[in-house]
DNA sequence: CTGAAAGCGCTTACAG
DNA sequence: CTGAAAGCGCTTACAG
């Protein structure tokens, strides 16, 4: 590899690797001659410093982390496309970890090669939490909440639009609404379903468990739990709740399959209105995910934390119902 | 900060720092009771070791960095996936690197962070690659076609895919084929206009400059440039090969707009066949880019590079035409 | 089996 | 304005 360093700067250019540093990075004491003559000699030798080495010291790297291990999913490149134009805003790089070996993941995020850190579906436990608090990391989550000192968050209000889709189904006079349940544990799902619950006591509407349809936020999966449903029990649903819009989708192709309209014979909503609705027929009514403001919020949240300008805190971002197509009053 | 560093693990379990490492690196000399010694001492104290100081020993860093500044775009995400599975597979993590400064791609793809390099739609110049080259970093490219000692890449063959794709459309009878072009000096681009211009001439077609459309690889500005071309001369053309997907879905678009049938009036014909066109009308015609194909393959070449197995090659993929509802004989 | 020492490539007080 | 030296956190010959 016999790589060029500094050292090899210092003797093409007669002086000490000292004085090559301050040169190379602008420190302004370096007499303007010998400043050229450096930048010279680097040229010449294509020299491009180690960052190891540069790091080393501790300076700052101007990069944020981003930490995920799924790719998969619409969210993911409008997500790390608005982080990166927002970090790069901010003078930042972004730097996207994907691994699913967590020793990996906490080594970098320890590690010091990035000044902050966004996670995002990533397997950060609690104690690896713990672990980021220690050392003082700065975080900002967007999948989960929580705040303390160093860390902070930006979730999207799912409770809230659990209960808006559910509510905007009551009162298109829906009182049997099935709902399309993503992954348990999952923040996300578990919210939503909240939500769900608190619109149909709004409404005096029991809950019924076998209204209950694991579609595991996939298109695919949805689509056969949904088959599976209508089939047994065509009539117990007049509406759907579903996860997410990828599980909107795939209980509305389900139904299609089984000759059913929709909104005629059923009503869905969905949650996020991502970018491939715009394809999609019968267009969907959803809950829009202002995922792009949460990457945003996110760079924001994180850089302030850096800047040591604020302590981490929660913050939420509320949905907005975009009533389209796909849900109608019941006849 | 106040890091908690090796020499603190050395303190604590009464060792020293050398004796740390060691036990940590399973480096197989130290005595079982030591290195257990070691260990508990470095949990109660929950030590990380620092990246950058080991990595600026040289060691590799089992990371593949894949860098790239355009992350929109349908390709975007499918090609991280395949990329980030792969490396997984065999053992490596991925390292996206977004960022418009040359700057800070340069440095850190020669600053000896990542084991190998994937570029992707970069801004890596000529004389960037000779600085890659003579710092001998492993690297290959997916959307040029080069090679040399460390350097590979993996290329869809993109004139072929022009030449299928328009040669379907001639076959179909179409002698007045319009071009909607990506940009000008983009492999892709050039290629696929390349094999538009062959299957012309195999098909005894003079070329008329008036039938090239600026479509950008965008939706929007194909749409736009479509709308303006068709009001101009509606007349011309009776067929379109779009530059990809994305070009033939605002091309047809801008047919509907302007109450033409797509294919009853126009044929199109677009490039990739990206996921989304499972939700779009009519079924498009086109040409099968294996993306996650090349992920794959660029992942695996790159490590055979790293592991001395092989010399850089330029790897060609063929593409696939997939003949559905949006071509059309022409009556 | 263990440890003192050198060194990876850099930066930064400090002295001159 | 310049340079010798210490040090960032680690690994690895080498000696013991």
């Amino acid at each position: 590899m016999n790589k060029i360093t500094i050292r090899d700067v210092a003797k093409e250019a007669g002086v000490s690797i000292a004085t090559v540093s301050k040169a190379l990075n602008g420190v302004d004491v370096v007499k303007p001659k010998t400043k050229e003559k450096v930048l010279l000699a680097a040229d010449r030798l294509h020299y491009v410093p180690n960052l190891m080495g540069k790091q080393l010291k501790g300076k700052t790297t101007l990069m944020l982390g981003f930490y995920t291990n799924s790719i998969t999913g619409p969210y993911f490149s409008t997500l790390v496309d608005a982080i990166a134009k927002e970090s790069e805003a901010y003078g930042y790089g972004v730097n996207v970890f994907i691994s699913t070996d967590k020793k990996v993941v906490l080594n970098s995020i320890l590690g010091n090669i990035v000044d902050g850190v966004i996670g995002f579906e990533d397997m950060i436990t609690a104690s690896d939490l713990e672990a980021i608090k220690r050392e003082k990391i700065r975080a900002v989550f967007i999948d989960r909440n929580i705040s303390s000192e160093s860390i902070g968050s930006v979730v999207f209000d799912s409770a809230e639009a659990g209960y808006q889709a559910t509510k905007h189904l009551t009162q298109l006079g829906h009182r049997n609404i099935a709902y399309i349940a993503g992954f348990n544990d999952v923040y996300d799902n578990e919210e939503r379903f909240k939500g769900y619950l608190r619109a149909l006591q709004e409404a005096k509407i029991s809950f019924d468990a076998k209204l209950i349809i694991r579609g595991y936020f996939e298109e695919e999966a949805s689509f056969k739990a949904t088959v599976e449903f209508l089939k047994s029990n065509p009539k117990s649903a007049t509406a759907f709740v579903a996860g997410n819009d990828l599980s909107a989708i795939g209980a509305i192709k389900a139904m299609r399959t089984l000759n059913y309209d929709v909104p005629k014979d059923y009503s869905v909503v969905g949650f996020d209105d991502i970018d491939l609705l715009e394809y999609f027929t019968p267009p969907l009514t959803t809950v829009q995910n202002p995922i792009v403001l949460q990457g945003k919020t996110a760079v924001h949240h994180l850089i302030s934390l850096i800047n040591g300008e604020s302590v981490g805190q929660s913050i939420e971002l509320k949905g907005n119902l975009i009533v389209r197509q796909s849900t109608h009053k019941l006849e």
